[in-house]
DNA sequence: CCAAAAGTGTTAGGAGTACACCCATGG
DNA sequence: CCATGGGTGTACTCCTAACACTTTTGG
C-alpha cells in the first residue's frame, strides 16, 4: 500500500501588539482559492530544511525580521482543508517586539497588514481555526511563562508590561498585584533610566535573560 | 519552486499501566534501517483520513483496542530523521486502561511487548525524543487535568489511581493530602462496593464523566 | 496476634486577591 | 493648580505540604 502524495507546509500565526491591542499578521489572497480572503503567512517546507527553518523562512519573506520567538503550536491535516490538494500544515506561533513590527514594504507588501485578534475579518482555509488555538495558548503560556517579554522592545515600563497582559488575557489586572508578581518572580530587572512618556516619569525595566 | 517528496507519517507513544510501573508500546523492527531496533507504532498517512483516524488506525492495527484516549503531541520533521527519505512525523500519545492493555496476539504480536518507562531499551530513528517529549505532557497534563483515569479500569481504588501518579511522576505523594485533594476536585464518585485486594477492603471509585 | 494496606484532621506557610491613597510631572 | 499616569502596603482567603495513628482483614 502507498502513499498519495501528501504536501507538508507552515503557517505561522506571528503576533504583535500595537497601540494596546494584540495583532496578528494576515495576507490577502491574490488567487484561488479563497482569493480576496484573509490568510496566514505560510508556505510548504523545502526539501533539506527543518519544519522550524521553513516557518523562520516565511517568517522573513514577510516581514524581514529574525529576532522572534518562534513555537510549534499544532498540526492540521483534515483531507478536505485545502480544495486543490491534501496539505498537511504544521503551525506555529511567532511573537515580535512591538519596536521591530515592521510596516512591511516588502515584497507583496500592499496585501499584508497587521489586524487586531479582536476584529478579525473572516479567514482562508481553516486559518480561523489555527488562529483561535494559538490565542488559547499564548494566553495559557502567559499565565505561567514569561513568553510576554517577548512581545515588548528591551525595555520597558511595568504599565506597558500590564498593558500588554490585560490585552492578551482580555481582562483588567490589580496594578498592585501584577507589579508584585512581576517583581516577586524576579523576570524582570530595573533599568537607572526613565522614561518621560506620561506625567509622572516612570522606570524602565529590561527582562532578565535566564537561560 | 516544487516542493520535493515528502512523506506523512503518524507515531503513536501508548502508555498504559502495569504492576504500578509506567509503560509504552514497542515494535521490535524487522526490516532495515535500524533492523532489530525497537520503534514505536505508526505507519503512513492515507489519502482520506485525518490525521487523527490515522493514529487510531495504526493503533487499533496494534492492539485491537480502540477505546483509548488520543492526543496530538508534536510534529518532528528533521531532513535526516529518517535514513531512506524525508518523513514528517506528527506524533500521538494514547492511554490505554490497565484492564485493556492487551497482550498483543495479533499480527506481529512477537515482535511487540510493553516496556517500563524508567527502563526503555534504545530506540530507532528518533523516537528516543519523542518518547521524552510524551513522557515530559503525560507529567504536565497529570498535573492539572483528569488524564490519570484513562489509564485505570472504570472502577478502582484510591490507592491504585496513587499509585498511578506516583509511577508517572516519579515520585511519592502524602496519601491524606492526594485523596483529600481528588476527593475535593469531585471528579470521582464513590461506589458501594468494595474490593478486597489487600487486607482491608477498600472502597472502588469511579471517575465522573463530566463532558 | 501480627503483618499489611485502608482510612482519617490539624496546622503552618505561601500565593492570590481585593482594596485606596499619595506623588511627580507637563500643560 | 489640576489632570494624568506612577507608585506603594495590608488583610483575608485558599491551596499546599508536613506530619502519625487507628481500623480492618487474612493468615
Amino acid at each position: 500500500m502507498t502513499q498519495q502524495r501528501i504536501q507538508v507546509a507552515v503557517d505561522i500565526v506571528v503576533f504583535t501588539v500595537q497601540e494596546q491591542a494584540l495583532k496578528l499578521l494576515l495576507i490577502q489572497r491574490g488567487i484561488a482559492p479563497f482569493k480576496g480572503r484573509y490568510a496566514l503567512p505560510g508556505g510548504f517546507v523545502l526539501a533539506k530544511e527543518t519544519l522550524e527553518q521553513a516557518a523562520f523562512r516565511e517568517l522573513f519573506e514577510e516581514t524581514g525580521t529574525t529576532d522572534v520567538y518562534l513555537e510549534q503550536l499544532y498540526t492540521f491535516g483534515d483531507p478536505d482543508r485545502d480544495p486543490r490538494s491534501r496539505v498537511v500544515t504544521v503551525a506555529y506561533y511567532a511573537l515580535v517586539p512591538t519596536d521591530k513590527s515592521p510596516l512591511l514594504a516588502g515584497t507583496d507588501a500592499a496585501a499584508a497588514g497587521w489586524y487586531p485578534v479582536l476584529a478579525l475579518p473572516s479567514l482562508a482555509f481553516d486559518h480561523g481555526k489555527i488562529v483561535e488555538y494559538a490565542v488559547d495558548r499564548l494566553r495559557n503560556k502567559l499565565e505561567y511563562t514569561n513568553v510576554g517579554f517577548q512581545l515588548l522592545p528591551s525595555k520597558f515600563t511595568l504599565s506597558a508590561l500590564q498593558d500588554l497582559h490585560e490585552a492578551i488575557l482580555g481582562k483588567e489586572l490589580d496594578k498592585r498585584n501584577f507589579r508584585r508578581k512581576v517583581l516577586g518572580l524576579g523576570l524582570v530587572k530595573p533599568s537607572k533610566e526613565m522614561q518621560a512618556t506620561g506625567r509622572k516619569p516612570a522606570q524602565l525595566f529590561s527582562f532578565r535573560h535566564t537561560t
